[in-house]
DNA sequence: TTATTTTTAGGGGTTTACCCCAAGTTTAAT
DNA sequence: ATTAAACTTGGGGTAAACCCCTAAAAATAA
């Protein structure tokens, strides 16, 4: 007997996936919540074998209610689930100890066969997250050797005027703000273009936005 | 006896209402569909009451599958159902004709009562709901003015020129490359300004990658 | 201390972007 | 069939961006 709790703070989908369980008989819930912290008030005194967790809730997201979870109680596992088929979510959820993801557009079929095999004690992901993480991984090589290995050094100067023009100032503008001249500001500008080896503007915050270089 | 269609593009949602409309004796669920398209293709042939209509569908979203759905089929009642107490959604899909609108975390209890009360005739919201269309009349007047809250609809051309922009090319390399003339590419630079409310091709650039437009 | 980079600033010029106007054609929706 | 968008193309103008050049003070690294 597989014990479940169930954590989503979508009311609706919780009564249905109970519905679902309710007509296996190797599969008990025991138990729901609504939101994150109430899943770790639950688990001390009660029989939890599966968390069926829904990585976006309310109070405390997903992700921490799962770190949690699988460093105070090693034996639980975690079966995430999500609207979103999110790299980010994805990845930061699995290096959390959570031992497989579904979506919510998986059907009962699929749902049922990711709980039991998460129940065994393996993981189990849908085929199109799979594919998620797939693409991931191939972007983290791309983009590593192109952003932090190519990516010239800014200026503490060269870093605010960046700034400035993703905000849509002009140079004018971004000149009286530093307090600078307009050629300082246009120096900048142009040195900014031949580093990042951008045509103009647009390619300066397209890079800048790639990087996350705006915060 | 009501005759439900349900319209959801997550299978498992879509499983679980169905096992809670299944207890009920007064409602039966005459089709489940999975995109939009697939809803307008089931109602010819099929005795349908309700539509249990979510808003954000793939392929032809809930809004214009429900505009579809009135316009051709005055009896049929569509019961709007989402994930997000968004004002835009609601008062969009409400104008083309939605008799009702509850959130996806609303319970059990709560879904049946929605659907009998639609089924009769009458209107239902939910409590959150009702509350977010309250402040939505109230901001009326000011979301006029700013109207940064909703994405305006861009047309093909735009979205051409604007994914162009994007790539660093000058008004002349997009003229030539649409085979059309520069004055055009600059009205619809103009118009891309204006709608998304930017001062220059940088703001365009940062909006569309924040929208993710460049796909 | 010397060398390098950064920050500052200018002169002078070309290209591009953006703004206002108007108006024809095409396409889509009612 | 009639409206309404969307697409197209001008003319003419201003402001901004971008490019070449040089170069001195200031901060930083060797």
């Amino acid at each position: 007997m597989t014990n479940i709790l169930i954590a989503d703070d979508h009311t609706m989908f919780v009564d249905g996936m109970e519905s679902i369980l309710k007509g296996e008989s190797d599969l008990f819930v025991a138990g729901r919540s609504y939101d994150g912290p109430s899943v770790i008030e639950f688990l001390p005194g009660n029989n939890v074998d599966i968390v069926l967790l829904d990585v976006n809730l309310p109070g405390m997201n997903g992700i921490e209610v799962c770190k949690e979870i699988t460093s105070h109680y090693p034996n639980i596992k975690v079966l995430a689930i999500s609207m979103f088929n999110e790299e980010s979510f994805v990845s930061e959820i699995l290096n959390n100890g959570a031992k497989g993801y579904i979506l919510k557009n998986t059907g009962r079929e699929e749902l049922l066969k990711a709980i039991r095999t998460v129940a065994k004690g393996d993981s189990y992901f849908s085929s199109d997250v799979t594919e998620t993480i797939m693409k991931g991984l191939m972007n983290q090589r791309k983009a590593s050797s192109k952003s932090s290995a190519f990516f010239p050094k800014l200026s503490r100067r060269e870093k605010e005027v960046l700034k400035l023009i993703a905000q849509e100032f002009t140079t004018q503008e971004i000149a009286d703000s530093l307090y600078i001249s307009l050629k300082t500001v246009e120096s900048h500008r142009s040195s900014l273009l031949s580093k990042l080896n951008a045509r103009n503007s647009v390619g300066l915050v397209r890079i800048a936005i790639e990087n996350s270089l705006l915060d």
